[in-house]
RNA sequence: GUGGUUGUAGCUCAGUUGGUUAGAGCGCCUGAUUGUGGUUCAGGAGGUCGUCGGUUCGAGACCGAUCUUCCACCCCA
C-alpha cells in the first residue's frame, strides 16, 4: 500500500468501462457538432505564456500551470525577484510556457495566427483537456475536458439562437432533459452598472451580483458595499432582488432599471431577439431562463453569457459560454466577433452517473469466446474466429489451455455473453458448441450458423 | 491561496480510556467437479494500519509534518 505508485492531485486514470462511457459523450457532442457544422481543430497542450497570461483575470493567473524553463533555468532567473522572494515576478523569468487553461484563448490565438487561411465565418470545435492548479472537489479536477463550439467573424444573433439549440440537441441526445441554459447579457449588467454609478466597478458588482441565489440579498449588499459601491447606488438595484417571473415580465421590470442606459437597452433588444426566436423555433427538452445574476466568467464576454445546469443533481455548471467582440483583439486583430459554448465533458459524465442515463449497450465488446482446449482445437477456433471478425463480429480465444472452469468464469467476469467449447468431438465433427451463458442453452451449430447467429 | 475533513486487506468498513499474534462481509485462489461458468459446501492467501518523524516500557489509536480524499471560501467546466 504504502510504496504504491500514485497520480496527483485532481487527476485520475481511467478503467475500460468509464473510458466507454466517456466516449458515449464525447461521441453525442461531437456528431452534433458536426450536425450543426462545426469543424474539428486542435491545439497544443501548452502555449507560450503570454498566450494566456492575463487573460482570465488575477485569479485565472493564480490557476495557470506554468511550465518551468529547460536546462539551467536559474541561471536566467531574474536575481531581484529572487531576492525579494517575488514569486509572480521570478516565474516570467524561469517559465516561458504554460498549460492550457481552457480553449477560447487558444482558439482566439489560432484564429489569428492562422487568419489568412479561415474562410470566415469560422465555425470550430474543439474537444480536448485542459489544466487548472485548483483545489480539487467534487467536479472539479485538475485536469478535465472541455468540449467547445465557437463561430467567429459574424456578428449576427442567429448565432445565438442556434448555439441555444445545439445546447438542447446534445443534452436531449443524451437524455438528460429538463437542463436548463440560463441566459444574460454583458450589456444589461453594463448598463445596470451605469445606471448606479459603477461602471468603473462592474467585475466586482457582476461578482456580487451573481452570488445572489447562494447567499442571499444582504449579503451580496455588504459584498458591494465593501467592494465601493455606493449606498444610493444599490438602492436603486432593489428591483433586481426581487426579479421574478416569466421571460417578458423579467424584461419588462428591466426596461424600466434600464431606460436612461443606451447600451442597456441594447442588451434587452438582444435577449428578446434570442428568446423570441427560440420560442418560435421550440426546445426538445431542455429550457431557456432569463437570469440576470448571471455574470459568472471570463472577462471577455461582451453580449449573451450562457451557462447550463443540470437537473435534480447538485453540481456546478455543466456548460457555459457567450459573445466575445474583442478576444482576437487582444494578439492584434481587431472587428473579429466570436461567440462559442462549452461542455464539461467530466461533470456531465458524473451527472449521467447520478441520474443513471447512461445506456446499457455501451459497455460491451466481445460476443464470443471460444474456449481453449489445446493446439489443435485452438488452431481450428482461430480459424473461425478469422471469419467471424471479417463478419464484423467480435470473437476471441482464451489464450492459454486453462481449465475449462477457469476460462469460463473468465466470460462471466467479462460480460461475454456466449462461449464457444471446441474440443475434440466438434473439430472432428466440424462443429461448434454454443453455449449462451445467460441462459445457459447450448447447441451444437456449424460455422455459417455461428455467423448467421451474431450478424 | 485560506479554513476544515478523510486515509486500516482488491472493495465497503469494524477496531473500547494506548496493552499479546489487527478483524468482518464481499471479492480473490484451491478443492468437491480432468468437457461446462453463475448457486452451494470445505479450505487458503492477502495488511510495515497513507508516509515520515516524535511522545511512551508499549502507538492503528496521542502529537507534528507531509501526501491524498471530500467540503466550505475564492473561482470555475
Amino acid at each position: 500500500m504504502a510504496q504504491k505508485p500514485s497520480i496527483p492531485k485532481g487527476t485520475r486514470d481511467f478503467n475500460p468501462e468509464e473510458v466507454a462511457k466517456r466516449n458515449y459523450i464525447f461521441n453525442t457532442i461531437k456528431s452534433k457538432f458536426e450536425r450543426f457544422g462545426f469543424m474539428p481543430i486542435e491545439t497544443p497542450s501548452f502555449e507560450n505564456s503570454d498566450t494566456l497570461m492575463g487573460k482570465y483575470g488575477e485569479e485565472g493567473d493564480r490557476l495557470i500551470f506554468k511550465i518551468l524553463n529547460s536546462g539551467d533555468y536559474l541561471s536566467k532567473a531574474d536575481q531581484k525577484a529572487y531576492d525579494d522572494k517575488d514569486s509572480n515576478k521570478l516565474t516570467s523569468s524561469i517559465s516561458e510556457k504554460a498549460l492550457r487553461y481552457d480553449l477560447t484563448v487558444p482558439f482566439a490565438r489560432y484564429v489569428v495566427q492562422h487568419q489568412n487561411e479561415i474562410e470566415f465565418p469560422f465555425k470550430r470545435y474543439q474537444m480536448q483537456p485542459v489544466w487548472r492548479a485548483d483545489r480539487p472537489q467534487k467536479g472539479r479536477f485538475r485536469e478535465f475536458y472541455q468540449c467547445d463550439a465557437d463561430v467567429v467573424g459574424s456578428n449576427s444573433l442567429w448565432q445565438e439562437v442556434e448555439l441555444v439549440q445545439l445546447y438542447d440537441e446534445v443534452f436531449t441526445a443524451l437524455k438528460l432533459e429538463g437542463a436548463t441554459i440560463k441566459i444574460n447579457n454583458r450589456k444589461i449588467l453594463s448598463g445596470i452598472a451605469e445606471v448606479i454609478g459603477a461602471s468603473d466597478k462592474l467585475i466586482d458588482f457582476t461578482v456580487a451580483l451573481d452570488k445572489l441565489d447562494k447567499i442571499g440579498e444582504e449579503k451580496v449588499k455588504e459584498e458591494m458595499l465593501s467592494k465601493g459601491i455606493s449606498p444610493d447606488g444599490i438602492e436603486k438595484l432593489q428591483p433586481l432582488f426581487t426579479l421574478s417571473g416569466d421571460f417578458g415580465t423579467q424584461v419588462e421590470s428591466l426596461n424600466s432599471i434600464l431606460s436612461t442606459s443606451e447600451e442597456g437597452k441594447k442588451g434587452i433588444e438582444e435577449l428578446q431577439f434570442i428568446n423570441t426566436a427560440i420560442s418560435e423555433l421550440g426546445l426538445k427538452s431542455a429550457i431557456l431562463q432569463l437570469d440576470v445574476t448571471l455574470a459568472r466568467g471570463l472577462n471577455y464576454y461582451t453580449g449573451a453569457i450562457f451557462e447550463v445546469s443540470a437537473p435534480n443533481v447538485a453540481m456546478g455548471s455543466i456548460g457555459g459560454g457567450g459573445r466575445y467582440d474583442d478576444l482576437t483583439g487582444i494578439f492584434g486583430m481587431k472587428n473579429m466577433s466570436g461567440v462559442g459554448i462549452s461542455f464539461g465533458l467530466d461533470r456531465i459524465y458524473l451527472v449521467l452517473e447520478e441520474l443513471e442515463l447512461f445506456p446499457e449497450t455501451i459497455t460491451k465488446s466481445t460476443e464470443v469466446l471460444f474456449i481453449n482446449f489445446g493446439e489443435k482445437e485452438a488452431l481450428y477456433s482461430l480459424k473461425a474466429i478469422k471469419t467471424l471478425r471479417e463478419n464484423g463480429i467480435n470473437a476471441e480465444l482464451y489464450p492459454d489451455n486453462a481449465k475449462m472452469k477457469k476460462q469460463m468464469n473468465y466470460a462471466n467476469k467479462r460480460n461475454i455473453p456466449f462461449v464457444i467449447i471446441v474440443g475434440e468431438q466438434e473439430v472432428e465433427n466440424n462443429l461448434f458448441a454454443l453455449k449462451n451463458m445467460i441462459t445457459g442453452e447450448q447447441q451444437n451449430v456449424n460455422l455459417e450458423q455461428v455467423v448467421k447467429k451474431f450478424s
